[in-house]
DNA sequence: GGGGTTGTCGAAACCGGTTTCGTTGCATAA
DNA sequence: TTATGCAACGAAACCGGTTTCGACAACCCC
């Protein structure tokens, strides 16, 4: 019974007797007897480890997620007998170094990368590098990659249904930022919804590039400013969608009545907000443990194209989507006063 | 030039010639080489990494922190050459046996500990198994460890001044939860500033155990309802601090008028709520900043007792703390007949 | 019954380092 | 001049595993 016997009866080597293999598992289970994966490692090359690399320069809409998206992954890692190595950077640039270090020092045997970009330089440099990964987002333009995602588009679409259903006829998208992939899909969802209630898209009644509850306050003032404004408006992000709540607050409009509101991501901060904010919830902790799986089954040697899952975002129904109270066009006529009520007491203000 | 040579000249080991050290170090900065810390570590022990085990089922206030300490954490210990070992526990039982898990497969060396307890199990496992920690907060009763800790008892001292100077006599406090070392501090604090502005100690005025926006709106409720009820409140949770403004709402209370508030924290929220809320803000990056360096230091062998560093938290003003517009009686009368409206219009609601 | 497979395991090399021990050369003291 | 000591380095063992290779016995076939 050396310990090449050992090694070989673990790792389901085809050249141990079966009574052998058995005797060594019960013993192994009974000495709680596990391989140091650093000793593994220097002869594998595998640290049985994921590499997660937080973005700290990106928008903060994740980071209400981060503790819940961070459990998902560390608990389906940690029942497969797997850590997670994570490191933070704080520019794109910084993404790619650490990523690097982390794959040559052999922290990390591959990588779970957030928030696909449509040109995205970290699936570059992993794919030149031959290093394992998986998106959680689509991305089409990037081959044969493994991924997770929330069907965003579909939610987005019943949003629109959901506005329109309510009498709902002039209907605004807030969109999140360009460079990533989701805002394709979801700016794809909203025209989606249009055409099925038989809507006609208005390039005036969209906002692109508001992921952040500024810049979403900013882009509510602008939809708002239109000729005929929405009455209802489907944001793609819900910090975005918290800068509406800040926008009416400042023209004295109330949402849910005066202006409707669909969002989505499910940040807790929506339950907790007057009146509550309905948004198209999407699971973390869920997405962090089917790509942790997901992960580990592609750097065991499964095929990317078999390890592609998509999940649907849950409605939670909140109280700021309601029947419009009134016609688009006396929508106007209230905002124009309120606005340059607004502005010319802005001055006086604090 | 073996690799023995290379090894003891690139550890500092006495017996190298200063010429062949220097020689060697350029040569591994040219080639780029560094020792695999897997390697090193089937040998020494060390994995030149740092655990942090993170409490999904603590409450959420720190979440908002949570990108921030991360980064600190991880800034700190990539500019010394360690990585960031990360899992999560879903209950006590759960951190414990991570903790050990992490320490006897050596993925981690040491642990931050974050928001210590009364009886931290935590501390008593690290100590039986000689395990390297630090503390994020003090703990008296722990004995010889290393922390960074904020002190937190100034800023709540300073927060009863400030609403003293402001004319508040009746100033209630709403603490966090008792289990946790802080809320010690905190309650300290309060008293101290209590003292110092000749007011009594009224343990009416004070609710603990709050440290969720739900909690805190459930303490305010309660605060007001004393017959003499505090025209001020500060709050040692920032999350808490949140549910007065739901409070507030409830009862056609406007903050910064007819009550003010000061909390503890500095979450972003606070910022975008309307009126902003003036808290101290606590800066999570630069402890885990201090936190990393610390227990490195630590696991290299430094002593506990000279790790130990404590920072102030930083006032943000906002326009949640305003002189009083009436008289704690003239208050009191107020809420009456406001909590009469509310428990009879309550039926009606949504 | 002898030679070739096949199944099963031990021995040993190896991974990339660290650490101990022994050797060498040189300076110093006897 | 020779013994002594020390500085500086190489050789080799070691850490805890994995992987290759070879040995041995049992089995099969002719």
């Amino acid at each position: 019974m050396t310990k090449s016997t050992v090694s070989r009866a673990l790792n389901s080597y085809p050249d141990i007797a079966p009574r052998t293999r058995s005797r060594i598992e019960r013993a192994a289970a009974e000495l709680g007897y596990r391989p140091l994966s650093q000793a593994q490692s220097i002869r594998t090359g595998r640290a049985r480890s994921l590499g997660f690399v937080l973005a700290t320069y990106d928008h903060d809409s994740y980071r209400p997620f981060l503790a819940g998206f961070l459990a998902g992954i560390s608990r389906s890692a940690n029942a497969h007998g797997w850590d997670l190595t994570l490191t933070t950077a704080a520019s794109p640039q910084a993404s790619l170094e650490a990523i690097s270090r982390l794959a040559v020092e052999r922290k990390a045997d591959g990588f779970i990368l957030p928030r696909p970009e449509i040109d995205d330089r970290r699936i570059s440099l992993l794919r030149a590098e031959e290093i394992p990964f998986v998106l959680f987002g689509r991305n089409d333009g990037a081959g044969r990659c493994a991924w997770y995602d929330i069907v965003s588009e579909d939610a987005i679409r019943d949003a629109v249904s959901r506005l329109h259903r309510l009498g709902h006829r002039r209907i605004g998208f807030v969109n999140g930022g360009e460079q990533y992939c989701y805002s394709r899909y979801r700016l794809q969802g909203y025209r989606e919804g249009l055409a099925a209630c038989d809507l006609r898209f208005d390039e005036r009644l969209v906002v692109t590039n508001a992921a952040t509850s500024a810049r979403g306050e900013a882009a509510a003032l602008q939809l708002l400013r239109n000729d005929l404004p929405p009455t209802a408006i489907v944001y793609a992000v819900d910090m975005a969608a918290l800068g509406l709540y800040r926008a009416a607050a400042r023209l004295r409009l109330t949402i849910g009545q005066d202006i409707s509101v669909i969002s989505y991501d499910g940040i807790p901060e929506g339950r907790q907000i007057h009146p509550t904010l309905t948004t198209f919830s999407v699971d973390r902790v869920c997405a962090g443990e089917r790509l942790a799986t997901q992960l580990i089954n592609l750097i065991r040697g499964g095929e990317p194209e078999s390890l592609r899952e998509t999940e649907y975002a849950t409605l939670i129904a909140g109280e700021s989507d309601r029947p419009p109270i009134r016609s688009s066009e006396d929508f106007a006529a209230l905002l124009r006063q309120a606005m340059s009520l607004q502005s010319s007491t802005r001055k006086g203000d604090r």
